[in-house]
RNA sequence: GGGCCUGUAGCUCAGUUGGCAGAGCAGGGGACUUUUAAUCCCAAGGUCGUGAGUUCGAUUCUCACCGGGCCCA
């Protein structure tokens, strides 16, 4: 097939035609056509010529008429090419024409006798040759491999895609509206790090060849975007994609979008109530309204979010009212018993917030800040003003899902310091996952970080949510995948 | 990392209890000036993911490998 339209290309070459031409003078697109002829009736012509252009997705021949849905990106519009009208000549040529073909046609916009919004041309140039065939026009693309791997067919022939994609660039749009609309600033701090802080996670390692060091790809943003709040602005915000070198599963892509957001003077009370502004503004852009479905089940993002202290979670979901002062030996056996392994070297803390993923989580389908995390597993945060081992710490679930996490931030110094090396500790001990010591950080903190909120939003999950999607890989264009 | 499923025509999918590989759409030829997945007629289209094993014979059974999907850790 490839074959048969690559002669097509020589037979236009040899008659001094160009296959590939460099523009068109584009007069109107296709949603441009129905809106302007939204109210026509069947069988009308308007005498009005416009010049369209997209790429050739079906034809229908008849003879000496054929019907073409031509797709560009704003929709679709029908092309009624008649023989009478283009003459012989342009007839001919257009019968060279290819589904998957890009071309430009000029010509009067009418309706047909079944009504539908046409365009009858008078002229038409091809602007670039398919040498490939488009997938089934029915079916689309189904295999999910191919769906990943070719987004761009993904994109032709499937809808449900493009909607998905479009939806997105929504969601990243009016978040940065809320944020600039309360005067955060955007800022871009390092992806190349000579150091990964700033979450417990593993990083891809890379290589400075004229500086002769090993450097990391960042794995969040949060420790440069304090460091600029201690620099003195107060609102900063960062809407880009980290890095984290673990496995790939429907919630999980090595690099994924992430919007941190710090805002001086503020606690994690603030925050929470700056979510319950924002997630509904962004669910409202993205859907139109706070309520839709998930999965086939109802999400109801009207605020007010419960909030709800993680012990207090988790006590419930044990039957009783389990604590941080609990001898260790009694917590390994509450985990026992629910079908948890702890393994060595887990303390309280780590002990509690594995029996929340194990039991609470799949459990959070309204909208809810859960509370007040254990201090051991939460390194930046600062500690609970009533609570010395607990953090000011949230994260918001809506929909089984972890949409966002976030602290009082810790701005003491001192307490930072003793935190880093604690973790230093668990690395020595085996915990790859742990926060290595960042002495500049600390430093920072030295010159004084004022009383902070911070936030981070995991915008892949926020875009599954209101996409309806179960995958990430189905809200990233290009997910990452093994070489073919 | 473990379990289950999956890879057949360009696409979407059947199928072979182990014996010449099937359809629809797309593509090719023909008819058709009002289609909407157009319709009708004709012809063509395959290394059945790769490699080994079992067998007279493997696309089918077994194993390994290469991809992919789902679930679990």
């Amino acid at each position: 097939m490839t074959a048969r339209r690559l002669e097509k290309v020589e037979a236009m070459r040899a008659r001094g035609e160009e296959p590939y031409p460099t523009r068109f003078e584009r007069t109107a697109r296709s949603l441009d056509v129905h809106n302007e002829f939204a109210e026509l009736e069947a069988g009308q012509n308007t005498g009005k010529d416009v010049a369209v252009a997209g790429r050739v997705l079906n034809l229908r021949r008849l003879g000496k008429l054929i019907f073409v849905v031509l797709q560009d990106a704003w929709g679709t519009i029908q092309l009624f090419v008649e023989r009478n009208t283009l003459g012989d000549e342009g007839f001919e040529a257009f019968e060279a024409v290819d589904a998957g073909d890009w071309i430009g046609c000029r010509g009067e916009v009418m309706t047909t006798r079944r009504g539908e919004l046409s365009i009858r041309i008078s002229g038409f140039e091809l602007l670039s040759k398919a040498l490939r065939p488009l997938p089934e026009k029915w079916h689309g693309l189904q295999d999910k491999e191919r769906r990943y791997r070719q987004r761009y067919l993904d994109l032709i022939v499937n809808e449900d895609a493009r909607r998905v994609a479009t939806v997105r660039a929504g969601v990243l749009s009016e978040l940065r509206r809320q944020f600039e609309a309360r005067d955060f600033l955007e800022v871009e701090t390092p992806m190349l790090q000579s150091m990964a802080g700033g979450a417990l996670a593993r990083p891809f390692v890379t290589h400075h060849n004229a500086l002769d060091i090993d450097m990391y790809l960042r794995i969040a943003t949060e420790l440069h975007l304090k460091r600029l709040v201690v620099g003195g602005f107060e609102r900063v915000f960062e809407l880009s994609r980290v890095f984290r070198n673990e496995g790939i599963d429907a919630i999980h892509n090595p690099e994924f979008t992430t919007l941190e957001a710090y805002q001086a003077l503020a606690d994690y009370n603030d925050i929470m109530d700056l979510m319950e502004e924002i997630i509904p503004a962004v669910a409202a852009a993205a859907t139109g309204g706070t309520v839709f479905e998930y999965q086939g089940r109802v999400v109801d993002l009207t605020p007010p979010y419960r909030r709800v202290a993680l012990l207090d979670l988790v006590s419930e979901a044990a039957g009783e009212p389990v604590g941080l002062d609990w001898p260790p030996d009694r917590l390994h056996d509450l985990l026992g018993r629910h079908g948890v392994e702890s393994q060595p070297g887990w303390g309280p803390g780590k002990m509690i917030t594995e029996l929340f993923e194990a039991l609470v989580e799949s459990s959070l389908w309204d909208p809810i800040f859960v509370i007040d995390f254990p201090k051991e597993t939460s390194p930046l945060a600062r500690v609970h003003r009533r609570d010395p081992n607990l953090t000011e710490r949230f994260e918001l679930f809506a929909a089984n899902i972890e949409l966002a996490n976030a602290f009082t931030e810790l701005n003491d110094p001192v307490d930072q310091r003793r935190r880093f090396e604690q973790q230093a500790k668990a690395k020595a001990e085996g915990d790859e996952d742990a926060h290595p010591i960042d002495d500049d950080y600390v430093k920072a903190l030295e010159y004084g970080l004022p009383p902070t909120g911070g936030l981070g939003i995991g915008v892949d999950r926020l875009v599954m949510l209101l996409t309806d999607q179960a995958t990430i890989r189905e809200v990233v264009l290009f997910p990452t995948m093994r070489p073919e």
